[in-house]
DNA sequence: CGTTCGATGCACT
DNA sequence: GTGCATCGAACGT
C-alpha cells in the first residue's frame, strides 16, 4: 500500500522513524527499482541551521514550505541529486532526507546506473549492499533526478510503500555530513544494516 | 589505520 | 565568488 499524504502530515521525527522499513519505489515505463529505507535524517524548520529553510524562503527551498507528501530534490556538490520527503503541515518547512536503502527490486538496472558514474567507469561491479548506500548513490541507482523535485509521493512513478516489513532495531544518532546542527540526534537508522552510509562498519571478529 | 582532495553545478551573498 | 545534507581514490602515519 502506498503511503497517503496524511502519513507525512505529522511531526518530522515521527515520520522519520516510521519511514525505516518502508519501501521507496521508482516506477518508470518498463523499469522498476525499489529499496527498503534503512537510514534517514530529519531537517526541521528555520531554526535548524542545517535545514535548507534556515535562511527563510528562497527559490530553491520552496517545496519545503509546501504541502507534505511531496519530493524535495536538489543538486549537491554539482554531482548528486539528494531526495527528501516533505513533512509537517503546509507552511512548516521540514523534510526527511533518505540516506540509504536495502535494494530489493531492479538490482541489475541499479548496477548499470551506478557503473555509468564517471568515477565508477572501468571499476569492478558495485556489490549489492553498496548500490544504495548514501543519499547520492541511491538517487543514482533509482534514477531520481531534479526533474522529480515537487513530485507527489502518493502515486507512481515515485512513491513510498508500506509492505508490512518489520523495521528491526531502530537507532538515533547525530546527522552526518554537516558542519552545523550536529547537536540534534536526528539521524535514524536500522542498527547494524550493511547498507548504512558514513564511516565503514568494522568487519570481522573484534579482537578478544 | 587516518586525513586530504578533486570532480562538478548551482543557489545564494 | 563562495559553499555546499557527496563520493571515493589517493595519500600520510
Amino acid at each position: 500500500m502506498i503511503l497517503p499524504a496524511d502519513f507525512y502530515h505529522r511531526p518530522t521525527l515521527d515520520v522519520a522513524r516510521d519511514l525505516i522499513g518502508k519501501v521507496l519505489v521508482r516506477d518508470a515505463r518498463s523499469t522498476r527499482t525499489a529499496g527498503v529505507i534503512v537510514e534517514v535524517e530529519a531537517y526541521i524548520g528555520e531554526d535548524d541551521p542545517a535545514c535548507h529553510a534556515a535562511p527563510g524562503p528562497t527559490a530553491r527551498n520552496a517545496p519545503l514550505y509546501g504541502p507534505p507528501g511531496v519530493a524535495y530534490v536538489y543538486l549537491n556538490y554539482g554531482l548528486h541529486a539528494l531526495f527528501n520527503a516533505v513533512t509537517e503541515p503546509e507552511g512548516a518547512p521540514a523534510a526527511v532526507l533518505i540516506r540509504a536503502l536495502e535494494p530489493v527490486e531492479g538490482l541489475s538496472l541499479m548496477r548499470r546506473r551506478r557503473s555509468r558514474a564517471p568515477w565508477r567507469r572501468g571499476k569492478p561491479l558495485v556489490p549489492d549492499h553498496e548500490l544504495c548506500r548514501g543519499p547520492g548513490n541511491l538517487t543514482c541507482a533509482l534514477g531520481i533526478t531534479l526533474a522529480d523535485n515537487r513530485r507527489r509521493l502518493t502515486a507512481p512513478p515515485l512513491s513510498i510503500e508500506d509492505r508490512g516489513l518489520t523495521a528491526g532495531e531502530i537507532e538515533w544518532s547525530s546527522r552526518i555530513g554537516i558542519s552545523v546542527g550536529t547537536e540534534h540526534a536526528w539521524r535514524c537508522s536500522a542498527r547494524g544494516h550493511a547498507s548504512l552510509s558514513g564511516p565503514r562498519t568494522r568487519r570481522g571478529p573484534s579482537p578478544a
